[in-house]
DNA sequence: TGTAGTTTGTTCATGGTTGAACTAATATGT
DNA sequence: ACATATTAGTTCAACCATGAACAAACTACA
């Protein structure tokens, strides 16, 4: 059993995780508060950023991509549908899938939304040099894969 | 106005900004699953953490240090408080202000806790060199004081 | 075929988080 | 002292996310 004294502050890799979470939550915050003007929710982008990149993509795809429940998505979506951002058709081949596009007003709305995003993300990775930041990226991407469950 | 085929996919800052998002996620998940068999929750955690370091804080103090707002700090408490976790007395001065402290039984539980958590950090940590670690730390918590709000 | 198993998306009950009132206690300014 | 403003904590309604149960559509294999 551990004792009280010897606790993870003192441990350098805790340490420097924790203020990992800190910033994390700061940026979230952030870009929360910078995309309300566009009545955009930060999990309504992801969705929007996702279809982009892969038109056509089913609900299921986008939830795993999300990682997020499917019934999260279905719930989701006719708020985007309803506002013009993006379509949803059922595909030819399979009459479960429903395949998602985003409409002209989707790909403004998500060009508006990631000039904010990648202003901030820019603001805040100035403070390190591109070296930095690139090895930041790998060890994160490391992380990511050590830990992909499949 | 910036064109679509320009996204920010190609912006190295941006790119390692998203994985670190991965990466926090993939932890955070890890770790819930992992702190389930203590019948603990991450916020739990977290306020068994700070009130191991600060005790005697008040609900709106530790509110302040897990972002969050002050009517959750009230429901969350009562779980722990009829677990035995922590006590809350009434300050002597401010007949408002309710201080909080751990149990033995809180110390104990966030012993096992933090045994597990550190466990899965220095495990995701150990991906990186003690150097890039550090770098790590350091670059997070220059980004954190940069969003600082007050 | 046909039957069992899998996959997609939906519905629904549950639990968690938030922010806006609200009360009680304290601080401030005249 | 007294009115006003601020602060700590609570309550409540609204919103979100989750996972289990479900129906419809597909797959596999005998």
């Amino acid at each position: 059993m551990n004792k009280l004294q010897d606790l993870p502050w003192d441990n350098p890799r805790f340490k420097n995780w924790i203020a990992v979470i800190r910033a994390e939550k700061a940026i979230v915050r952030e870009l929360s508060k910078s995309l309300a003007p566009l009545g955009l929710k930060l999990v309504q982008l992801d969705i929007l950023m996702n279809l982009h990149r892969h038109p056509g993509m089913s609900q299921h795809e986008l939830a795993r991509k999300l990682l997020v429940g499917r019934s999260n998505i279905t719930m989701l979506l006719p708020q985007l549908e309803s506002q013009g951002l993006l379509r949803r058709e059922g595909d030819a081949k399979d009459k479960r899938v429903m395949r998602l596009y985003l409409t002209d007003a989707g790909e403004t709305l998500l060009t508006e939304a990631l000039a904010i995003y990648t202003a901030l993300i820019d603001r805040v990775m100035a403070q390190s040099t591109p070296a930095e930041c690139e090895a930041l990226g790998e060890q994160m991407h490391r992380i990511a894969e050590m830990l992909k469950e499949d």
